[in-house]
DNA sequence: ACCACCGCATGACAGGTGTCACGGGCGAGT
DNA sequence: ACTCGCCCGTGACACCTGTCATGCGGTGGT
């Protein structure tokens, strides 16, 4: 008795809580069933290769292996080792970068945790049917916002100059001379339009550019 | 017909998503009804007087006015305004500071956003009961991380140092002299064991002392 | 009255930071 | 070949920061 084809969802999240509270949600729609759930990055390819899930809802801020960091990076993996699954973002961030990224990883969707309840199974079911689910604000906002200006070294400072530590600090972690490390951050702070290398990193983390 | 009590319950959390998620998840259990959903902290008052709520799941991180700024404000209004009703914190972070400030201002449970989905029927059926509900782990780390060793005005300052603004602006802010807000800066740094004040407001805010 | 403490402030000093000028090397596009 | 941008480094300068000593007024305890 095949009654409806069911469309079978990955939840990866590293909050046990809304983990299960999402699967309530989406488990009392008839057409959508959990049939597997992830609180790390790292776990995502293989229960996604386990279940057969065909839409897997990824968090990206989850912790995860270096090779897989983030949800962002497991959607990557995910496109190239599940091409059959299809990932739909779900993160707290509305950050442009976040979006660009995303995107650019494979993602076939993109929701805000802001977001009416009631909408994410549609999303869900979009995705499932190969369309595309991107939040049209936020999708505007990333096309104002502009591309990253920042160079791979002057991001990989800024990263390390997030939680305020000296540059003697930073240049020890990046493996550069400290004249060299101020000259990356002056560069950033000068392209940012801050004015210390802290409010250029947490400007620079906001945009996604970090 | 009245065939079990059923337990009324308040959510409050600035993600829809989660809130919807919650719900459904609540709702599941048959002694559980969520009677009213707000977003805000400065809604919580109102929303519990109006809907009768018995139990209020109050997240930390909430947006609000100047006076109810945060879940925990809202915790300690509604003890005030409304005492038949017990509050239970939901949070993402198990800052030991969160907990300490959360149970003196009248909360009467803490559980964090990773605690398994199905203890959280559990801890509202607690909590209704008139019992404590604590993470047990997390108990442990607010007492071992011992008390707030930060003055009003060192705290004060270290929120504002956060962003990484210089100490010129500090001092604008806060309204103080900038020799006064680098010996507060000093002390705070001295006190926390850093060594810039980014870093010492960073462990103070993940302590929770500020 | 006295002392201890706290909040607030100032001044001075060493060291860290942001800016600039300048150098060399390397790959990509023209 | 040439230019351009990025990478990496040095040196110098003004300014900001972190630390310390010192001071003054107020508050609370004895």
């Amino acid at each position: 008795m095949v009654s409806t084809p069911v469309i079978k969802i990955l939840l990866a999240d590293d909050q046990a809580l809304v983990r299960g509270a999402l699967a309530a949600l989406l488990d009392l729609e008839p057409d959508l069933a959990v049939v597997a759930e992830v609180g790390r990055a790292d776990d995502v390819v293989a229960a996604a290769e386990r279940s057969g899930a065909e839409v897997c809802l990824l968090d990206i801020e989850m912790p995860g292996s270096p090779e897989v960091p983030d949800g962002i990076a497991a959607a990557a993996a995910l496109a190239r080792a599940v091409p059959s699954a299809r990932s739909l973002m779900v993160t707290t961030f509305g950050r442009p970068g976040y979006l660009r990224r995303a995107l650019e990883s494979g993602a076939a969707g993109f929701v805000v945790k802001d977001t009416p309840a009631p909408e994410l199974a549609e999303a869900v079911r979009r995705v499932h049917a190969g369309l595309r689910v991107v939040d049209p604000l936020l999708a505007g906002e990333s096309l104002a916002g502009g591309a990253n200006p920042l160079t791979e070294r002057e991001a990989e400072v800024l990263r390390v100059a997030l939680d305020g530590v000296p540059v003697a600090r930073i240049a020890d972690r990046v493996h550069l001379s400290p004249g060299t490390v101020r000259n990356y951050l002056s560069s950033a702070i000068g392209k940012t339009g801050t004015s210390t290398r802290v409010e250029a990193a947490r400007l620079a983390r906001d945009r996604g550019w970090i």
